[in-house]
DNA sequence: TTCGCCCGTTCGGAAATTGTGATGGCGTCG
DNA sequence: CGACGCCATCACAATTTCCGAACGGGCGAA
């Protein structure tokens, strides 16, 4: 027995009419008499009377009739609702962080994701560009936003912003920096990260460029952390400039270092799914930036 | 969409494998695939995540899993349903009457047909074998008693037993009934049935063999009502023998009448009807004789 | 009564759908 | 790094479904 099986044994109860009932259905007469014949054998009993002026239900036929109906019914909820859910994100997605909600502008990309995918949930992950990386690679998040270069062919990378790099001193340690030549200061106790953030290439990069090795204090790998040893008087350290605009405790030397970028990744095979899209068509949104290719191409 | 890709989905949602599900179906494992392929594009949503362990519901999946799967169950309902109902005979039969209850032995019958089609509704007509006859043919009865050869070739006949007739006399009368010869006797008045009772051929029978015409008093086509009125003293009228055993109003006169059939008709092509062949299964039963050969062919 | 009409059934052949087995890509595990 | 398991795809075969035509029965009009 199918659902046209039923379709049919509807249309002809509520017809009367064979040839009606193929007219509604958009078929031929014979085939709806084929549908009645087989449903009524495949349920054993008699649904209709067959008399010169058409079919009339069996009281068999009369008390199935709702019960074929409620069938129909239940199969078109499963349309019906699947219609409703096909431009709708349900389920969860997995941003993870690696520095600051208001520099990420994580609130507006909170507020438009919530926005449109109410039934969405948004977890958004702390973490650091090195955690982030191989949990995007893995599938434990299902995108995250990096700080530096990334050439991993996997994965898609969203270019948001340059982020300009300073030195960060401690306000305890500014009567002992007299010049910022790179060679003195690296004499000068610093505030490492670790080698999976990018602020640590950009730290490596200027000290071998002038053929030194800081000397090495701490390593704090979450950017809060870092920030507080360096007000604390721990070290220096590299962080975002503006960090430390209004800040008593800590300033930023007037070193030129290079900026790094500010990405968003996520597995380069996703880049169709419509979790991602709808991910990446919000962030683009917060950051005024135009949408990669992957994604102009399908959605409006 | 057909119930086939419900099924499948479901099978598939619950072994997580497309192989498994289609070992389970008893088919191969392209098809599953197909089936969920067309699926998701009806439906406009994606089901499954496909993974190298297997298949895994997305939350859209989950989502519609329970529909899909009451859909199913509202189909099974209509197949169980049927099952229950496809020995059952529900609906209603009408059955004509010519003549009293007990001599029919209705309550039998209604018994009998209540045990074992308890959601049959039996309705039990008052009638003649007159107006039975054109009832059963014209469909506004589907069987009735009647009394007296039936020369119908689209009706089927069962006999269920002689009638003995007698001559009935009121005890008023009595003085005046010096002889129980015919010619004496028709000029006494008498109750008339109408033409189409049996009971009129009977006594025009032996009327026409002494070619003699009775007196005509009254026309009573009821019998009970033939009855009262024979024992009111209206006149003589012929009667089922034993109706007047132990009445002091009436009683029956000697005279040797042909005795006529009692019998059971309804229309020949519904011999296989599964509602005839209940009523004549009960009736056989009732009245102790074998069913006839339409009857014993299919039915145990 | 007979003719014409309407309706459902049946039949053979055509068309569409569905199913099958083999193959390939992809990822994982030993 | 090779073997295994899983799903997707393809060409082709089997089945089902569908269609047009012819048939038979019942009804109503002439």
């Amino acid at each position: 027995m199918e659902l046209y099986h039923l379709r049919t044994f509807v249309a002809v109860a509520e017809e009367k009419h064979l040839t009606r009932a193929a007219e509604r259905l958009f078929t031929s007469q014979p085939a709806i008499s084929a549908h009645i014949k087989a449903l009524e054998e495949t349920l054993g009993v008699t649904l209709f009377d067959r008399t010169p002026k058409g079919m009339r239900l069996t009281p068999v036929g009369e008390e199935l009739l709702p019960r074929a109906r409620q069938a129909l019914a239940a199969a078109s909820a499963v349309m019906q609702h699947a219609k409703g859910l096909q431009d709708e994100l349900i389920g969860s997605v997995r941003i993870g962080l690696n520095t600051d909600a208001r520099f990420l502008r994580l609130t507006a990309l909170q507020a438009g994701l919530a926005a449109h995918y109410p039934r969405l949930e948004v977890a958004m992950l702390t973490g650091s560009t090195g955690t982030n990386l191989p949990a995007v690679r893995v599938g434990k998040l299902d995108a995250a936003f990096v700080t530096g270069e990334i050439d991993d062919p996997s994965l898609s990378v969203c270019f948001l912003c340059d982020e300009p790099l300073v030195i960060g001193a401690p306000a305890s340690l500014r009567e002992q920096i007299s010049s910022t030549e790179v060679a003195e200061l690296a004499r000068l106790p610093w505030v490492y990260t670790s080698p999976d953030c990018s602020h640590f290439a950009a730290m490596r990069a200027i000290f071998e460029a002038h053929c030194c090795e800081p000397t090495r204090m701490l390593i704090a790998n979450q950017e809060d952390a870092l920030v507080e040893m360096i007000r604390a008087g721990v070290g220096l350290g590299i962080v975002r400039a503006g960090v430390f605009a209004a800040d008593e405790q800590a300033y930023e030397l007037p070193v030129a270092l290079p900026s790094v970028p500010l990405q968003f990744v996520y597995q380069r095979k996703r880049e169709n799914d419509p979790l991602i899209r709808a991910v990446m068509h919000q962030l683009c949104a917060v950051w005024e930036i135009a949408p990669p290719d992957a994604l102009a191409r399908q959605a409006g």
